[in-house]
DNA sequence: TTTATATATTGCAATATTACGATATAGTTT
DNA sequence: AAACTATATCGTAATATTGCAATATATAAA
């Protein structure tokens, strides 16, 4: 198989998923931290940050951009990266709603 | 290849890169939320609540264990899970610590 | 308009993930 | 001990992910 069953589960649950999916790549957390640090960029200066070859980041770029975590503008014969703030804070919001718990287990 | 390069990244983010992984999947997440909701249940509990097999339930709490999310405790000829607490809060700690955004790009 | 720069897409090989039936293991009950 | 309950593991099929060379596309500069 390799297929999920996403319509066993919850709007919010394939949600929280797909999110934590896209960051679920040690690239993808680097041009996340990257594009918080520079908070502008062109994909190139991704290229020359990460140890990967152009076609790889641009498909982390292309993950990202589909999860919604970032978003990019053409701007001239670049393409300018930001984070999608809404998004990003909805990830730690998503996060940090699970929070409650009381176990006394193990 | 299939294969992820994580040599070529710090420690830091091959593990947000690794517990994002852990809870990348709708039936992961709503283990995680089950968890909470009861605070301590054994495995058996969860077949009965999702809709996945008992090998594919088994196989997903192995995931969530290896990552550190949950814990499981021999009870018997159960096996009594529970969240563990210090790893769940690092992970909420992982995602509020990337915060700090002030791009105005597009 | 040729050349250079920036990015995306295609195609492919290697590997990983998802799901589950069948089966193994191990404790519990009768 | 035999039967039952609870969980893990094995094996396997289907699909997804990762990575990159080659190539396409599109704007900019010369």
């Amino acid at each position: 198989m390799g297929i999920t069953k996403t319509d066993l589960f919850t709007e919010n649950q394939n949600e929280i998923a797909i999110l934590a999916k896209a960051i679920a790549h040690p690239a993808r957390v680097a041009i996340i931290e990257y594009l918080i640090k520079v908070n502008v960029c062109i994909c190139n200066d991704i290229v020359n940050e990460l140890p990967l070859a152009q076609p790889t980041i641009s498909q982390h770029l292309k993950e990202l951009k589909n999860a919604g975590i970032i978003k990019g503008n053409i701007e001239g014969n670049a393409i300018c990266y930001c984070i999608n703030e809404p998004v990003f804070y909805k990830i730690q919001g998503l996060f940090g709603a699970i929070l409650p718990i009381q176990n006394k287990c193990c």
